[in-house]
DNA sequence: CGTATTGTTGAGCGTAGTCAAAGTTAGTGG
DNA sequence: CCACTAACTTTGACTACGCTCAACAATACG
């Protein structure tokens, strides 16, 4: 049994795409859930693992990442409460990537079998989750883009303006000034950068009065700047923020 | 209605995971398509586009790429024969990549329509299509790794294990030192590289005995070699090789 | 045979990486 | 409340990987 205020941010994501009935809400609420605390840093799921459950994130925040053989950590993707965190490996045989708590993170446990119950019998729901996978994937794409084609001012600026939309659509901020929980390796490892050189170009930007910057802390201050920074559109989300 | 052995590799991919049935298979022999031409570098797709329909690869490679603001071109994925060319696109409302012909191509293209009926009357087709898109989305997030946290002489590496593997699976070459249509731009795009320095890589693995090197040819030699070079392991591709 | 495309090479540069040390802040326990 | 610690951030000096620009060579193709 889920809250009902631990939904709000999911369902007014996909309420942008399509409503759902409320029959189809209510079968959500009363999944068979176990809340589960993460502490900062903490795996969720190792590479590898059979995955056996999956979770909806309540509050905090998480990311999907490798671990290079030379121990280099690439992130691919942040979770904001309201996601599903790990559709993908569960729908998939094993797990190809690792799940980690970005901040403390508390987690609504679905075992596999629920989600599976819950898709078959609202078709509504089982669509929802699966577009969910989709535009992961074409975000993924542009992903590929920022780190393979864009210099370092312009993939940080290019992730800032992701985040803020994605915390907008979800109702987590109000206004695209929003302040983000990341610390500078976090950025680096999602940018492909190194945290030194993420410091600098945090400091560039702030300079140049786009975001405001002090220990831990990390506002977008001027989204459009950033946009133009990032080469931005927001085509690639697909309405999901 | 698809000649019979041009869907080979597709079902020689699909038979990796699990069987189809032959009604499932003949289905998918008797879409209606248009057989349409490529030349070399042609869009099928451009991003922005509505999709109005989707087509299987019959011969030649394309792939799904994005052009910066700056003008800078990012591979996201490459296509071979049997592949099935902008399933992502056809699923939502609109395409956020383009897609263009690597070599000369050739497609069968088939309406979204006929797709959306042979999926709800094969369920089983429509499955491996969909786990498709998901094995799609895992090799994005290996490839966000390899242009984020490789070197170039890694990068490459990984990408020609990468192909050389997938072309095994659909047997569309015997054992793993197989031949690519690739020029160096192309490979400079995919691994987010210059052309020069991509130049200049290639160079240096074909010092190391690791490829073959000759105009608009590239054969992997050592594969082994490239694997190590390139830390590749197949994990991410699911069994899709 | 001429032209377009693709590949090759060189020189110089710059963005980002490396290494190392010091400075901040938050958190912890005495 | 303060001392101590761990985590995170900042700064500096130096390095290097990969980029840019430019010219030239090789190959394919009409």
């Amino acid at each position: 049994m889920i809250d009902a205020d631990a939904l709000t941010p999911l369902f007014r994501r996909w309420d942008k795409r399509s409503a759902l009935s409320d029959a189809d809400r209510a079968a959500i609420a009363e999944l068979p859930v176990t809340r589960r605390r993460f502490a900062r840093n903490a795996y969720l799921v190792r590479e590898g693992e059979p995955p056996r459950e999956c979770g909806l994130l309540l509050r905090g925040m998480t990311c999907r990442q490798k671990v290079t053989a030379r121990g280099a950590r690439q992130i691919l993707s942040f979770h904001i409460a309201g996601d599903f965190v790990d559709l993908q490996n569960c729908l998939l045989g094993e797990a190809d990537h690792n799940v980690q708590a970005i901040t403390d993170a508390e987690v609504a446990v679905i075992p596999t079998a629920a989600i599976a119950d819950l898709t078959s019998r609202h078709p509504a729901v089982g669509r929802a989750m699966w577009l969910d996978t989709l535009i992961d994937a074409s975000v993924l794409g542009e992903w590929v883009v920022n780190v393979g084609r864009r210099n370092a001012r312009s993939r940080i600026a290019h992730l800032l303006c992701e985040l803020s939309l994605r915390l907008q659509a979800s109702g987590l901020t109000d206004g695209p000034s929003c302040e983000l929980q990341l610390n500078q390796q976090d950025i680096a490892d999602a940018t492909g950068l190194t945290d030194v050189h993420t410091n600098r170009t945090l400091h560039s930007l702030r300079r140049d009065g786009l975001i405001d910057l002090s220990f831990r802390s990390l506002k977008v201050l001027d989204w459009q700047g950033l946009k133009d920074e990032g080469e931005f559109s927001q085509r690639y989300l697909h309405h999901a923020a």
